[in-house]
RNA sequence: GCCGGGGUCGCCUAGCCUGGUAGGGCGCCGGCCUGCUAAGCCGGUGGGGGACCACCCCGCGCGGGUUCAAAUCCCGCCCCCGGCGCCA
């Protein structure tokens, strides 16, 4: 059994080093790793040698009678093991330095990933729909699309249309970010009446049609211990997103990913139980430390909101067709609900240390004139199973690493803000995806086809 | 939260009292045997080091301690089961 990176290191530490370049990072991390890892082996060798004669010594005096060689032989072992413990300090200090470098190494980058620092260097590889683009954006727009060689079919509006945050708090005033922020902080909301039916139904929009296709339903822990968690993040994701609870060795979870991942920690799934498809619901809660002001208007970018997750393990022949199939499964849902969108291969230096190769699903956001990412899909192979210990046994017994892959399904208030976008009429209204309906029929107080703006409900 | 019982190889289980190389069953893989299959027999089936050979080290929920030597004795923690208490 053997784990991807540490073999490359091994192997082709050139190799690795490439994929550090690739993500900007600083390529000196792959000589220390070798550095340690070739001290640390020689070091083993070395206590292990002593460990056996330590042994040998042992066995010896338990088949001694003789009282006399019996105490010589116990002076003898004292002294092998004060000088054993020398070594083995030595040992222990390489050893956790060594796993310290390990683990700070990010997953290989994959062949296919286009290379860049930046989202500037994102590739999209697929639009969808027909976006309605308002006049002034039109040259916006053909950044986005014609400037990658696409010819995307468009509508032009000669109508703003209100952003997201406005259409919320001022059109429909279905939310309340200002007393939110007051009570919990910026980026938190109140949301009343449709928005909520809305979010649900969303919710169960997306477990409808996943469980339809035979992954299974989740619903897992909203916290987690530090082993968990720190074991499926990179420590800058850590920093940035994670909550803690006060006094308790336990963590508010960042996306359903994070349990989901850590189900099998410490466990062996067996070659044809494989693949393990999941989808799971949760609430997500973000600290956003590293957003600054960005998106602070609205319920874009915010502290808590729900979303259904897709979760994958895999054989590792197996998880590059699975990574195509997660995003498509996000593409049918977005298609459903009629939102316009591309597909991005995100660049290298973007990836996130977890992650091998990612695309993002970007909606078209009518009323800022640009896409944004509603849905994010990682192939992390072997980088998260290798931390939570989770193997896969082979038919004939030998183990591997698990690959694991995530993909957001429907996030929540990402989606409503682009269906508060793209399907607002000029007075405001907003006429909810057809596809919603039967998760709003049940209700007697749910909306069923539109979301009337304040003005028109006052006038009722 | 308190009291009691428990956690051993993928699964089940012995060993713990009385310290001295962790044994058996199931499952799985390979081989033998066999018209075929089954049964039977033999071997393998945790992690690491190593010319990846021989061989060696480590491993019994986790972490410490005692000892020449710990699954076994001692201390702390985690989890599971049962009872009591509390509770949406």
């Amino acid at each position: 059994m053997s784990w991807s990176i540490l073999r490359m290191l091994r192997e082709n530490p050139e190799e690795l080093k490439d994929s550090l370049r690739k993500r900007g990072m600083d390529e000196s991390l792959v000589d220390r790793a070798v550095e340690l890892d070739t001290l640390w082996r020689k070091l083993k060798r070395q206590v292990d040698e002593i460990r056996h004669i330590h042994n040998k010594l042992t066995q010896a005096i338990a088949k001694e009678r003789d009282p006399q060689k019996k105490s010589s032989l116990v002076e003898e072992a004292k002294r092998l093991i004060r000088e054993r413990e020398e070594l083995e300090k030595r040992l222990r200090d390489v050893e956790e330095e060594r796993a310290r470098v390990l683990l700070s190494l990010p997953n290989i980058v994959h062949p296919s990933v286009p290379v860049g620092p930046s989202d500037d260097y994102n590739v999209p590889i697929r639009f969808w729909g027909r976006p309605k683009v308002y006049i002034e954006h039109v040259e916006l727009f053909k950044q986005q699309t014609a400037r990658y060689g696409f010819n995307v079919e468009y509508e032009v509006i000669d109508w703003k249309p209100v952003g997201h945050a406005d259409m919320l708090e001022n059109v429909l005033r279905l939310g309340d970010t200002a007393k939110a922020a007051e009570v919990a902080g910026s980026r938190f909301y109140y949301l009343f009446d449709d928005l909520v039916w809305l979010d649900f139904a969303l919710l169960l929009y997306a477990i409808d049609r996943l469980t339809s296709k035979g992954y299974r339903l989740v619903l897992p822990p909203y916290m987690l211990r530090h082993k968990a968690i720190s074991s499926v993040i990179d420590l800058q994701t850590f920093e940035d997103a994670i909550y803690k609870v006060e006094g308790e060795d336990l963590y508010l979870i960042a996306t359903a990913e994070h349990p989901l991942a850590a189900l099998y920690m410490n466990e062996e799934l067996f070659e044809d139980d494989l693949p393990v498809k999941l989808v799971g619901v949760s609430p997500c809660f973000r600290k956003e430390a590293g957003a600054g002001n960005r998106d602070l208007k609205g319920i874009f970018r915010v502290h808590q909101f729900h979303k259904v997750e897709q979760f994958v393990f895999a054989k590792p022949e197996e998880s590059w067709q699975i990574l195509e199939e997660l995003i498509s499964n996000a593409e049918e849902l977005y298609q459903g609900l009629g939102i316009p969108y591309r597909v991005v291969n995100v660049a290298s230096g973007e990836l996130g240390l977890p992650a091998a190769k990612k695309y993002d699903l970007e909606a078209w956001m009518p009323a800022q004139g640009r896409y944004r990412e509603l849905v994010s899909a990682s192939n992390t192979t072997d980088w998260q199973s290798y931390r939570l210990n989770i193997r896969l046994v082979r038919r004939d017994m030998r183990r591997e690493f698990v690959h694991t892959l995530n993909s957001t399904a429907i996030a929540s208030t990402r989606t409503i803000t682009a269906i508060l976008e793209n399907f607002q009429e000029p007075g405001g209204t907003v006429i909810i995806p057809k596809v919603l309906r039967k998760y709003l029929e049940p209700f007697e107080k749910a909306p069923k086809e539109v979301i009337e703006p304040a003005s028109k409900r006052m006038v009722k």
